[in-house]
DNA sequence: GTCTATAGAAAGATAGAC
DNA sequence: GTCTATCTTTCTATAGAC
């Protein structure tokens, strides 16, 4: 059993796991530019310091919170790849976690979240093509896949957007059936190759 | 004639206007977190004071230059509101004017490049849904027009996003025409009801 | 009408103690 | 393994001079 000195140690690994789960929520809330390491440290049970002594900067950081975010897609799993009806099947995760004010689909809000900042959109690109894209462009048969699979991730970034981020009204307070309806014919034009 | 001492005086309305411009271009580039008043003044020939003293804060800085950048909106204008296909001549100018880290397409930019920021986030929301969301809703027609609408405006979102901010090889190097094409078959859709 | 100078807060990052 | 304390920079915003 261990001590319970005041400053709490419970290992490294536990630390650093912590501070990247409370990074991983921060960077979704609030953005890359939004939350400070202080912040973030504060919230994993830690100082700041730890921060950069686990992970070097705030900026290599955000790109594990990044890489680990993508790697659990959430949108993108056996909905998309197992299915016969890929369209719908997305559509209706899609509508389903897009809800206003949701912390969903979090690997994508992350990134979207951290367009103000330069080094945080080149990891974002590096990620989106190495998983959303790379993924979808193995399903998607037909010519120009490449560009379709990229036009499907467009679609679902810009309904993430305006739905869950901005909360545009029409979207964000839609019938959840219509929009899905509407997704579907959107994304089967895409797999299917019109 | 008017004097040429150091401090120079050219008029509130005029400095006012320059750092309009200023702070469109700043923003439009480095996003609501990612560049200071003292730049924007700098680049305005000016310091930052007379920034807060003509806008009073930064954040009502960024709600004007959002007002003005939407008014003047490039891809919604008579291309898509005259026209017979209005599909094909949205579809066209969008792809002309995304080329990656083109600055064109600002009022969207801008608003993208603010996610981080709660109160720019409301502002964007409310500018969306006042201008693009607006203008489209009176332009598409049957049913569930508001949702297409808004739909529409998520295509331009995601496309602009994936092209022309993260620079996804798949659509920044893309033929024109196969994105035009892919493009305008997507927005007849939401455009023609189904 | 515009400046220099500065207040005051908060950021990222680190030295050195324990 | 983790802390307190601090360095340095940068931010928004303002007081007061000219």
């Amino acid at each position: 059993m261990p001590e319970d000195s005041r400053p709490r140690r419970r290992g490294a690994a536990a630390t650093r796991k912590a501070i990247l789960e409370s990074a991983r929520k921060a960077f979704a809330r609030s953005g890359y530019d939004g939350v400070g390491v202080r912040e973030i440290a504060a919230d994993a049970g830690c100082t700041a310091i730890l921060v950069n002594r686990y992970f070097g900067s705030k900026e290599q950081l955000f790109q594990e919170v990044v890489v680990d975010a993508m790697n659990s897609a959430e949108v993108l799993r056996r909905d998309v790849f197992g299915d016969k009806d890929r369209a719908r099947a997305l559509a209706e995760a899609l509508v389903d976690r897009t809800a206003y004010g949701e912390p969903a689909l979090e690997g994508l809000l992350i990134v979207l979240r951290a367009l103000s900042n330069p080094a945080a959109t080149r990891t974002a690109r590096e990620q989106i093509e190495n998983h959303h894209h790379r993924q979808l462009t193995d399903v998607v048969r037909g010519p120009h896949a490449a560009e379709r699979a990229a036009l499907i991730v467009s679609v679902i970034v810009g309904f993430q957007v305006m739905r869950q981020m901005y909360g545009i009204e029409a979207l964000a307070s839609a019938d959840p059936q219509v929009l899905t309806d509407l997704l579907t014919a959107q994304l089967e034009q895409l797999f299917l190759g019109d």
